[in-house]
RNA sequence: GUGGGUAUAGCUCAGUCGGUUAGAGCACCAGAUUGUGGUUCUGGGUGUCGACGGUUCGAAUCCGUUUACCCACCCCA
């Protein structure tokens, strides 16, 4: 009866798409998969589920409720809430395995109980790289990590996007210097939300928090430092009083802004920022915030930074580790708020193939000589007008339709439609395969991202 | 978790003072057109007005409760 009959919904935070969006999605997430190869990181998959325990070894009392958790019998089971304390886990397990330094990318879905808002997901895709050392890890692996984002955005067709890079010993060190050491955290948060909640509201809430009027006045002008990495690195200089943290920091981000030119980082897709703090604070050097110059409101799609000790809840080595996440789902859902997908690349099927009489062998045949020479055919075999199979293959945006009726058996030949330019030859069926070819390869070499 | 808002067709939304058979655009289906799609023309409403209860001769409209969703905060990709 009706009424037993359920409403189909999707939770509020979870993104479904239509094929034609998901064939353009799954195309960007291989093109990041492809990048990271390029660069030499190794596939990594782990459990969506983890012991409780494992997953919330770090945990402060904000992740927590954040969290997907729930029992099973006996056991207390959480859903991971991104792919580094996961990656930290399993490098602490498999330490005796694996080659230092160890570098791996992971594709995978997240979980995360907050309320859903614009541009923000209960589940979604993170794509993070991270390269993991035994005991050190050289700071220029910092560098070609900014470098690696830049690749893949570049390789979307992107450009009008900013990394924004820190060094976290820098604040810290500040506060060394101020004496405000102990309100490190919470003043970190704030700083990093200050282009979004203005100047005077966070002068406001560092006072509300017990720092001393002048102090704040220090901090602020501090962070509003700006210029050319170079400029900025001079202005740091003078600040130092010879606080040897402070000095490292420094350093550090100096010999990152130099290697970050030598990867070929173009100056205008990345400047350091000194209110980039991250909230997380597993954080403990270099840190990276990218965002899209546009649609600064939506945040960041790409973040990250140095750690020094990620794995120390699991283990008694020391293992520092650089790596960012790009936000997948949220990159997506910007693009299409955008419209810069290129919707003329998802094409599902190469062929569909349309046979025109009662026997389906020679349209069988002719898919299966598409298909070994790797072109993606489908074959329509409903017992519809002619006018609903041009109708379907207009609606899935085949590129080409190849009709087999009696005249294309007796010559063994194939009408072949060109469905966007609607020009239609009749030709051998091994031309045929010449000319698709020489067609898609025009669609292939069209990027994903049209930002104009 | 805190504060504000919304709920009518697949989607975006109208719906007057409470009044008769609840509408528009887009989408979808059928036909014009049995080997040529997109455009055009013609026809078709595909709905528990979120749910439950109340007021009333009469409720999409007023009142109460509830659920879902959206926005902001918190936090974050």
């Amino acid at each position: 009866m009706d009424n037993a009959r359920v409403k189909a919904r999707t939770l509020s935070g979870f993104m479904e798409l239509m094929p034609q969006d998901q064939l353009l999605f799954n195309k960007i997430a291989s093109t990041l998969e492809e990048h990271y190869r390029l660069c030499g990181f190794l596939p990594l998959d782990t459990p969506i589920l983890e012991n409780s325990d494992v997953l919330l070894a770090k945990a402060g009392g904000e992740t927590e409720k954040q969290i997907y958790r729930f029992t099973k019998g006996d056991s207390d089971l959480t859903m991971r809430f991104d792919l580094t304390v996961p990656l930290a886990k399993y490098v602490a397990l498999h330490y005796n395995d694996l080659v230092f330094p160890f570098k791996r990318y992971q594709i995978g879905k997240v979980y995360r109980g907050e309320r859903s808002q614009r541009g923000r997901f209960r589940e979604f895709y993170q794509a993070d790289i991270d390269i993991i050392g035994d005991g050190e890890l050289a700071i220029t692996n910092d560098a070609e990590i900014p470098s690696i984002i830049y690749g893949v955005f570049s390789a979307l067709g992107l450009t009008d996007f900013t990394i924004r890079i820190n060094n976290r010993k820098i604040l810290f060190g500040l506060f060394l210097m101020l004496s405000i050491e102990e309100y490190a955290e919470e003043a970190m948060r704030i700083v990093d939300k200050i282009e979004k909640i203005g100047r005077d509201k966070a002068a406001g809430e560092l006072r509300d928090m017990g720092i001393a009027a002048e102090k704040v006045e220090l901090l602020l002008q501090f962070i509003a430092i700006s210029g050319s990495s170079e400029e900025m690195l001079s202005q740091l200089r003078a600040f130092s009083r010879g606080e040897e943290l402070f000095e490292r920091g420094i350093h550090e981000l100096e010999c990152v802004v130099k290697a970050v030119s030598m990867f070929g980082v173009p100056e205008e897709s990345y400047k350091i920022d000194l209110s980039i703090a991250r909230g997380l604070d597993y954080y403990t050097g270099t840190v990276y915030e990218t965002s899209f110059d546009k649609h600064p409101e939506i945040g960041s799609i790409c973040s990250g930074g140095r750690y020094d000790n990620l794995a120390g809840h699991y283990t008694d080595k020391k293992l520092p580790g650089v790596g960012v996440s790009i936000g997948l789902t949220r990159l997506f859902f910007i693009l299409n708020e955008m419209n810069y997908l290129n919707r003329q690349v998802s094409t599902p099927v190469d062929v569909l193939v349309l046979p025109m009489t009662e026997s389906y062998e020679e349209a069988i045949a002719f898919a299966s000589l598409l298909r070994t020479n790797h072109l993606n055919a489908q074959i329509y075999f409903e017992d519809k007008k002619f006018k609903n199979k041009m109708s379907y293959a207009n609606r899935i945006n085949v590129p080409f339709v190849a009709f087999i009726g009696e005249d294309e058996i007796k010559q063994r030949t194939v009408s072949l439609k060109n469905f966007i330019s609607g020009v239609q030859v009749t030709v051998s069926r091994e031309e045929a395969l010449s000319v698709i070819r020489g067609s898609l390869e025009e669609i292939g070499d069209t990027k994903i991202i049209n930002c104009t």
